[in-house]
DNA sequence: ACAAAAGTGTTAAATCTACACCCATGG
DNA sequence: CCATGGGTGTAGATTTAACACTTTTGT
């Protein structure tokens, strides 16, 4: 398996494009929590979660790499995503991980650990999934898991960093556009996309106004009701593709009092 | 010249990172209207236009980058910007502007054209100026000018690109922030902050109601009277640094029928 | 005195906010 | 039959949109 790495790391220098690297915050809800993708690395000494990511070909466009990338995680094919932020200070490298690096690598392969050791810009994107249409399968490499946001700060290097930023970035997009629809599954319930306009803003809404103002924006249209609860059903909604978010604001959050 | 040219490429390949550009759409308001700086360049057969940008230092933060580059442009030591997108396709390189590259180095500096004729990524970043406050002045090198941004189209490269991404970047943080401030002089009438978001929107806003909302926001101080004009003098205002901005929408706008 | 731009007033309609209230279900 | 969460109603406050009106200047 470190020959594997190795083999990986020597056809970067050649096929990739040099410091430069690309990082994708991959959002799910569930319940009740907005979560993200990591990948658990062993580095035998020490367990290190990363965001996924990876390089760019040399005549690979970055949104190709993104997909290339999220589909390694995920197996979708459509997917949802934007760029948000690009993280390049001059200090941005491995840093802590080098020991490890420098111990596997330090006489055979110099070159690639030159190459990965430099410092590195990363082009930071978000997607959005269905956390349902997820499998997350091991592999020996790495081990894929979700990780709720609020617990972030395990990640690596500036990985927490990205993550909050792409929480905020979600957050100002959230009123404009129907995106909420991404995270959820074809058919959802009204507490649900309430939930998660809660967990994306961080704010409590009011739930007669919040019903109101998404049923009379026309976006989404009932389709049955749901009796697995535990109380009573709620009905089912699915958001109409064809019409267009309302530019005025969607979710307009504010804080208030109930509760 | 052409000497120092190669030189600078020739320094570039020690001290900068490989196949990063950046590049930064400086706008300012004047005449009623959104102008971004531009650099000419002569280039003996063709003239062609750009936008401000270099490439980043190995041991450089990228505001830094960013800071000495539109520092470069316009003197300026305070300077308000933000990054809003990155250009990456596997397509994006010289492709038009090389003939003349080729020509210039071909023999003795195969290594610099090399360098400056790869694929290229650029991380994009949009300043805001105050119009008044610029002197472009011209240098052998490159001269600069303001260049409105309805004529973007006359830009190398996909420069013009760019600078629609940065305005519609632009019109999205309009209305949550008191970023306008950053584009008119200290003192300023409600009609020209009117212009401006209209400009920037690209919609006509209804007089009455817009100074209402503005005044009403808190956001702004009457200083006074401007009896430079050929009409009635209109008030004088001053943005008030400490007041932060209304998170639910300064600049609400909406598309109206007046005139 | 008149054209034009700046600034003020007004009013109906729409939207927001904060609740009170009713309904369906499982225990 | 009651606790709990889903769903509906509504009244007052606030904001909006549209346009009429007044003021101040230069010519």
């Amino acid at each position: 398996m470190l020959e594997k790495v190795k083999k990986y790391l020597g056809s970067l220098e050649k096929e990739a494009i040099p410091q430069l690297s690309l990082n994708c915050v991959i959002f799910g809800f569930h319940g009740k929590k907005l979560k993200v993708i990591v990948n658990k690395i062993d580095l035998g000494a020490a367990t290190i979660f990363v965001l996924p990511g990876g390089y760019i070909g040399q005549r690979e466009d970055l949104t190709d790499a993104v997909e290339r990338i999220v589909r390694g995680s995920t197996g979708l094919e459509e997917i949802t995503f934007r760029q948000f932020e690009v993280f390049g200070k001059a200090s941005r490298s491995f840093g802590n991980e080098l020991p490890w690096l420098r111990r596997n690598f330090a006489k055979t392969d110099r070159k690639a650990l030159a190459w990965v050791s430099k410092r590195f810009i990363s082009v930071c994107y978000l997607a959005l999934v269905d956390f349902n249409k997820i499998d997350l399968k091991p592999t020996p490499f790495l081990e894929a898991q979700w990780l709720p946001v609020d617990e972030a700060s395990i990640l690596a290097m500036d990985h927490a960093d990205i993550v909050t930023s792409a929480v905020s970035s979600l957050a100002k997009e959230l009123p404009y556009t129907p995106i909420a629809s991404k995270l959820l599954p074809y058919k959802f319930t009204l507490p649900d996309l309430q939930a998660l306009v809660e967990a994306i803003t961080g704010k409590r809404v009011d739930r007669p106004n919040f019903r109101r103002k998404i049923l009379s924006s026309g976006l989404i249209v009932k389709v049955g009701k749901d009796s697995s609860g535990q109380r009573r059903p709620a009905d089912l909604y699915r958001f109409r593709h064809d019409k267009k978010a309302n530019p005025l604001g969607l979710f307009n959050i504010q804080d208030h009092r109930t509760r």
